[in-house]
DNA sequence: CCCTTATGTTTACAGTTGTAAACTAAAAAG
DNA sequence: CTTTTTAGTTTACAACTGTAAACATAAGGG
């Protein structure tokens, strides 16, 4: 659903501080940046430079110096990664995935409320399909053509 | 909660097919990854090397051959990283990002029952602290001494 | 016993990432 | 106008990744 974007760890430290304050120059993130992370000014350049010509940085000159803003949202990014990481497992494992985050997720009662309502209306279907690679899962799906048919049978005998 | 594991997207590739068959020899892990990626022997060999050395799996010698196995566990694993994750964003966003989570997770009715279940039981607390480094998150709760003090007015002042 | 095959080990090599110094240019300060 | 400061651009460089060829070696076939 999103589409995969490609910023790294410490570009995701710039990209914060420029969504918390919706526009900030080069010497603003290197001074909070100094704080968090010991990065001199060179480190925080370098990694504006690098996000401004992936294009998710645009620079705007204001009065002899460059001030940068973004086109991305913060949650949508965020959202991005997630669903890049969790096409790591089954589908069918998400559900317990998804209790385990629940779980150690500190949240106050509307934010548990909020949770409830959706699950109330989440529609659920009678058989979540698996979406593995035959041989990447121990799920039994895959017992039927296509996917299955370009593997001999040695290279799927170990599937459960 | 979980420590940091260090395991790319090509080797979680490899580690999925040790997980599916509890034992894999290189060359099913090869043949498979042929099939899903188009990988030579090499690349998977390459892989495999890697992830022995780093200690995410074990090499035992069974006639000729080396089978491998790991001591990590798959949900572990990407529990580790999906927590590595969510680091980057404010806690008091997580719920959202989870709303998000359970609408696009398709589910099967004891799926949705066992996560209403934990939502029941979840503890909620009066109010949810911003871990945010100030300047990283429009929350105000830096607003007083700690953190803070380290940073000076002009470093801060686009908090919001 | 020699050759092919299967398997593991070494070497390779470009791209990305983390981290930063050096260089350049323009403006501010004196 | 010369010096210092500030900002942006280039260059650097090692570690990690993706991808694989080359090499070594032992075992199986003939």
């Amino acid at each position: 659903m999103y589409e995969n974007l490609n910023i790294s760890e410490a570009e995701w430290e710039v990209m914060r501080v420029v969504w918390a304050s919706g526009e900030s120059t080069s010497q603003e993130v290197a001074m909070i940046l100094k704080g968090k992370r010991g990065w001199s000014q060179s480190t925080v350049k370098t990694l504006i430079g690098r996000l401004t010509s992936k294009g998710y940085l645009q620079a705007r000159m204001d009065a002899r110096r460059f001030v940068y803003t973004t086109h991305l949202e913060e949650p949508d990014s965020l959202k991005s990664e997630v669903d890049n990481l969790l096409g790591r497992i089954c589908s069918r494992k998400i559900p317990n995935l998804l209790a385990y985050l629940v779980n150690k997720t500190p949240m106050i009662a509307e934010d548990r409320e909020m949770l409830q309502d959706v699950l109330q209306n989440k529609e659920v279907v009678a058989e979540v399909p698996c979406d593995c690679y035959p041989g990447q899962c121990t799920c039994h799906l895959h017992a039927s053509g296509t996917i299955l048919s370009n593997l001999s049978h040695e290279e799927i005998e170990h599937e459960n």
